[in-house]
DNA sequence: GACATAAAGCAAATATTTTGCGTTTGGCGG
DNA sequence: CCGCCAAACGCAAAATATTTGCTTTATGTC
């Protein structure tokens, strides 16, 4: 019963459901924006298929039928706000590049919003949501390392960042948010990079 | 609006609710139990509160008084699953204790049933639950470090393990199953060492 | 043993999700 | 450009699930 959900899928594709046309494109952005507004106006618990249904102009069905629940269209919803939106800054070193980017990245999922996009995320059923995540994280190593490369500094493998700095990133930001700390993340970076 | 939830607040402590008495812990049990039942014998979806409620002999509504809803009572479950059982085997050497309890945990985790009890949990709301994990870990952790200690082998700190080691765990499972092999896990037991 | 109170049962009131069917509309081949 | 097909939506009734007020049971304490 795979459900198609959006524009989930793809990396950096706007937009690309099964049938991207018009109406079904109009729903879905009306549907998401409702579910922003009201994710900002009201306590989450009061957030319901029927609301966000009424606010966006919609029959609950139609939610019903394109995410198939609550949760799904949440992490649906959630997801988006965990794409990279641009290039990471260039700071001029690969040491400097993660740092700046994980500090920005811890800042911005420690906070309330952020814990609950990712909580969303996690929450998801299907594994696809998941591994999007993953891969948004793998495109931003790629281009680091490749700048790093193209600077004729040293890098370590993208897997090996992956392990050494995005995964204790992700894990103390889901289990230990206390512990999503810039120093930690110098520590992760030193010790990627201590053997490249 | 905290709902008090089974045992899951402390390491090793069977049954610890606010009222730990007779009935109380018998409908926790009759409930858990219900779940585990239904979850072996049906597919996931016809896992409803009213059916678990029947087959535990229990009204809807003290389910949803204790536990709030579907997720969380889920989460409970499969929390119990994830909590170790036992001690960690003893190979003789710090890396061989982590590789033999790592494989074991991927393993277990990478399994159909794993992977839903770690989803169980993941969905959860409440923090707590996570966290009560992440200790789980930090706990096995701590005993291995000891042994090595005890052992006159040097060890690096606990803190270093749950990053270099627990963490991309973790992560790989949660993000990449496929990618939560033996063979990674060697080498990030061989990185954490390295420099201890 | 009696009291105070947490937790459970019960059932009515709400709210939600599901479903069948008719209508609209975007994609596609003439 | 036209018309066909199928996907997606709307609507409303039916089926389920959830909440809630009140009563009853049972636990921990004195």
């Amino acid at each position: 019963m795979g459900r198609v959900v959006g524009d989930s899928g793809a990396i950096m594709a706007e937009r690309a459901g099964v049938r991207p046309g018009g109406r079904s494109a109009r729903v879905q952005q009306a549907v998401h924006q409702a579910v922003k507004c009201l994710e900002a106006s009201a306590p989450r618990e009061s957030l319901t298929v029927p609301r966000i249904a009424a606010t966006a102009g919609v029959t609950p069905s139609t939610i019903y039928r394109r995410w198939g629940d609550l949760a799904e269209l949440l992490a649906d919803v959630s997801l988006s706000r965990l794409r990279p939106d641009g290039e990471p800054p260039d700071t001029g070193t690969l040491v400097g590049d993660l740092q700046a980017w994980g500090e920005q990245y811890l800042e911005e999922m420690v906070s309330a919003p952020g814990q609950r996009a990712l909580n969303d995320v996690m929450a998801s059923a299907d594994l696809e949501r998941r591994q999007c995540c993953y891969r948004y994280g793998e495109s931003i190593m790629a281009t680091l390392v490749a700048r790093a490369r193209a600077r004729g500094e040293a890098a370590p493998e993208v897997a090996a960042l992956m392990d050494g700095v995005v995964a204790p990133m992700t894990y103390r930001l889901l289990y230990d948010p206390e512990g999503a700390t810039p120093a930690r993340l110098s520590v992760w970076i030193a010790g990627v990079l201590r053997w490249a």
